[in-house]
RNA sequence: CGGGAAGUGGCGCAGUUGGUUAGCGCGCUGCGUUAGGGACGCAGAGGCCGGGUGUUCGAGUCACCUCUUCCCGACCA
């Protein structure tokens, strides 16, 4: 059931609803596919935003907030860079308006003409290496761990809330470091953090691995990434972290001295999560009763709804309700009460599904009389009877359950959609039903385009973690010799 | 930018071969009855039918143009 309505995208309208929207920009406006994103679905991603800040922050890295205009030529300084991200990007021409002549509103004032344009990040390691050139200078310097929280615009053709907007907010990292050996390190680590939040809070499984060469970020000698599996089978790229070698600081001529006195180019790498980390939990966790959320990343993690007739029995249930809520809220849980006295209990049960709470306490005249509560899960959609006495301990640690819970779903469903595959034939069927295939690639993107033509399947990534399939074999496509397995998917 | 589909109250839709005052469901407002899984009754409010130009006695309906949205490609976190 989740399946198919994972699938298109339509079936998400009405979770989505409570979360984002797309911008209402005016008729004629040239930008397609910003995002307003709501207050619900703006305290999720605060919820991640924060817990991510933590990681960073113990990891040894630092906040700081780069230009969002980028002057054209920083953009051309990096070849590859420019030849990526040429084709998306949003530029900045003039700098005034003037009122229109023929009285109608107002123009561009041509006279306002840049003499060099500016460009709207489409991420920043131009401007900010730009600036790393004079903060560099010794080996004391190093290294430079940096992270900036952002919002950067990619011009896309097609674009798809929350997965793919011309606008979106993230976060980059951008860190220097004196050795490659530092640096690979580095983005190791940066990916490992991201696949530890993506398990420990999102509940979402990710394969960590390298992306191949096709799929390697622009400037990049080694691009780290973790990729989720979504409910329809497909795979969603969920952060990326890159070794960018000395590419970037050759560009911009960042040099430091080191313990010998000779100048040395720098080491660098840059890594990323971003507003997509929104769709991943949305689509990851979804069921037909709406959105699912990890108790971690939960904005509420219990609402409670007094079920009365009388004025008397609403003021007694929420009295006693209060007094469960500062208890719960003592030990660190977000709790609401539903006290809408024009909605029946029934609605309020289905709406709060559908925002994804992780627990509901109803109480009613009965519970009052039994010192009880009924409590039911989102996650499993069970409902039983609790006593009102030590409730928030009972909560807290249903809390915990619930987490574990919804990441062994998703676990579950990905290995139950994870197959070695061995044979051509097999691998049309399968990715057609969505899965992923782990199979044998001759390593060249020959063949990877070609399976590509083919199937709409790409090389998500060429795993390094519990995935690692280092068994020789033959290509699945060429038949030539392969040292490892590969992961395939069809991918948003 | 190619190939499809669609634009009608806030949302979702109907509207026949052109024909009087453009309907329905949800939501909204008011009153009442209800309340342990999306309540019901009554009374209301809300629409230059995406925009333009034609054809016609008459256009939501037909023609042409245009704008927008969605889906499929190319692009992509």
């Amino acid at each position: 059931m989740a399946k198919e309505l994972t699938s298109r995208s339509e079936n998400y309208s009405q979770w989505y609803n409570d979360l984002v929207v797309k911008a209402d920009l005016a008729e004629n406006s040239a930008v397609r596919g910003c995002m307003v994103i709501k207050p619900y679905g703006y305290a999720i991603w605060e919820k991640m935003q924060h817990t991510l800040d933590k990681m960073f922050k113990d990891t040894g890295h630092s906040n700081a907030y780069f230009p969002l205009f980028i002057p054209k030529s920083f953009l051309s300084k990096e070849a590859e860079h420019v030849e990526g991200f040429a084709k998306e990007c949003a530029v900045v021409t003039h700098h005034r308006l003037m009122n229109n002549p023929d009285g109608s509103g107002v123009v561009v004032d041509p006279a306002a003409r840049l003499e060099e344009e500016l460009i709207i990040r489409p991420t920043s390691e131009t401007i900010i290496w730009n600036t790393y050139k004079n903060w560099i200078k010794s080996w004391r310097d190093l290294p430079l761990l940096i992270n900036q929280w952002a919002n950067v615009v990619r011009w896309e053709m097609r674009t798809r809330l929350f997965l793919r907007t011309a606008e979106f907010l993230w976060q980059e990292g951008h860190t220097a470091h004196a050795t490659a050996a530092e640096a690979v390190a580095e983005a190791e680590k940066m990916v490992s953090v991201y696949a530890q939040f993506a398990r420990e809070f999102m509940a979402v499984p990710v394969i960590v691995g390298h992306k191949s060469e096709s799929e390697r970020f622009a400037g990049a000698i080694d691009t780290y990434c973790i990729e989720a599996m979504m409910q329809d089978g497909k795979a969603l790229q969920a952060g990326t972290s890159h070794f960018l070698g000395q590419n970037f600081a050759k560009a911009f001529d960042v040099q430091y001295a080191n313990k010998e006195g000779n100048l040395e180019y720098v080491w660098a790498t840059s890594w990323g999560v971003s507003t997509r980390l929104m769709g991943a939990l949305i689509m990851a966790h979804s069921d037909d009763n709406g959105l699912v959320l990890p108790p971690r990343l939960a904005p509420i993690h219990v609402v409670m709804v007094p079920i009365f007739k009388t004025a008397e029995e609403h003021a007694s249930l929420v009295e006693k309700m209060e007094a469960i809520k500062a208890d719960m809220e003592a030990k660190g849980l977000s709790v609401k009460i539903d006290d809408r006295d024009n909605l029946r209990p029934g609605f309020k049960f289905a709406e709060w599904e559908l925002k994804g709470v992780p627990c509901r306490i109803a109480m009613g005249p009965r519970d009052l009389a039994s010192g009880t509560v009924e409590l039911a899960r989102r996650d499993t959609l069970t409902k039983d009877s609790v006593p009102q006495e030590g409730i928030a301990d009972y909560v807290l640690k249903l809390m915990d359950d619930i987490q574990d819970n919804i990441y062994k779903k998703a676990l579950d469903f990905r290995q139950e959609h994870t197959i070695k595959v061995d044979t051509w034939e097999e691998f049309k069927e399968k990715i057609e039903q969505g899965y992923f295939l782990l199979c044998h690639w001759d390593g060249t993107t020959e063949t990877e385009l070609k399976i590509q033509e083919e199937t709409k399947a790409t090389i998500r990534c060429i795993p390094s973690d519990s995935f690692v399939c280092e068994e020789p074999g033959k290509c699945v496509y060429s038949g030539k010799p392969s040292a490892r397995r590969v992961v395939f998917a069809k991918a948003y």
